[in-house]
DNA sequence: GTCTATAAATAGATAGAC
DNA sequence: GTCTATCTATTTATAGAC
């Protein structure tokens, strides 16, 4: 459960971001159809006819979700606005490059397992969050990473392939990585890694597979 | 919508996969809170109160989907069950064995698309469907392919580290990209590749990711 | 901004006739 | 095996007082 604050008044705009917070915890915990406003309500510590006067209706108060969520993060930082990210790629320093974009993909992700879920109930659901996602995050990260490739392959120490499937091999070690540990398989019963070994192994056996000489 | 059938009278036994079938559907459409009984009695063609006839509530109807699904397929064909499989890993073809591990995931994802959406469902509402297939069927897969590559480790052929955490890698692979095309983006906007294609190229990028000496 | 009370709609579940 | 009718509980949503 949430604060469950009791017998505080907010202001209006304070009341709202709260309401906006809870909903976003309890769509991502239950879906949007499990989740009651009579919980939301109780969660906030407010009555039901507080949170239909701040959203007229259930559906409002979830698309108040997706453009808040959808604009304001994403899935928070985006590699390519992330300096050393910035810097190893410019460098070429291939391993530390796919290293450090694993790290910093499980770091993200670890922060905001409720985006995660909602993404997931969006998809599962139909809803337009993860449409917008793929689209302002996955597509972009899809040319970050395969125009490094192409780079590379231009340079000739990667070897031929289609960039985008490479892209996709790499992109899947890391979101089943996070996928299992923070939804899947919390208790971790198929394998226990630290994240750093998982984000160095990774990109190593990723490295290996697509260079054209072998690195150990 | 399924068959909507009108004025049939079934026997009982038919009445009762019809309605499993029915169930599974609709709960790997829009989950179980966001389907409803009507719904259900609509899409049979029947009355709500037979419905409830066949299953005593809900939830009943629920277990009934989780043992019909867990036990009689899973995702229907285990790996170590596949004749070309055993063999291929007997004779250690290494690229052979990956490429149709992936070649045969895909495919039997494709086939239970429902199943899938039912388990992502079960993950994200907490419901023991996903648990179950964890442990029925993950569990040995990682077991089965990290089997596989100590044994490769053993004969030199591939390098060292955790044959789970490589496992975990190249299911990723697998795993993620069955995701992309077949719940989270259907459309194919991130990528369109054949899943032949898909195959080769990740079961090429595992094996020169882990193992000693590269091969193109 | 907040409440209580309540309406309206929908969901799950049952009774009893055929 | 099937229906109609109905009941109850829950959920969404509104009214009106403070």
């Amino acid at each position: 459960m949430i604060e469950q604050k009791e017998n505080i008044r907010m202001s209006g705009d304070e009341r709202h971001a709260q309401l906006l917070h809870i909903a976003v915890k309890l769509f991502s915990e239950k879906g949007f159809s499990g989740t009651t406003t009579r919980e939301i309500a109780k969660c906030a510590g407010i009555s039901e006819a507080m949170v239909f006067r701040h959203f007229a209706n259930k559906d409002e108060l979830y698309n108040a979700i997706l453009d808040h969520k959808a604009c304001s993060h994403g899935l928070q930082s985006f590699p390519w606005e992330d300096e050393e990210i910035h810097h190893l790629r410019e460098t070429k320093d291939d391993f530390a490059f796919f290293n450090r974009l694993a790290a910093s993909a499980f770091k993200n992700h670890k922060k905001d397992i409720a985006f995660i879920r909602l993404l997931l109930h969006s998809a599962l659901e139909g809803h337009e969050l993860s449409e917008t996602f793929l689209e302002k995050f996955v597509l972009r990260l899809y040319d970050f990473i395969g125009s490094y490739i192409e780079q590379r392959q231009a340079d000739g120490a990667f070897r031929d392939g289609d960039p985008r499937i490479f892209v996709r091999a790499f992109l899947g070690m890391l979101v089943h990585h996070s996928l299992n540990n923070l939804v899947l398989d919390p208790k971790r019963r198929m394998l226990d890694v630290s994240d750093e070994d998982a984000a160095e192994n990774f990109a190593r056996i990723f490295l290996n597979g697509i260079r054209k000489t072998t690195v150990r």
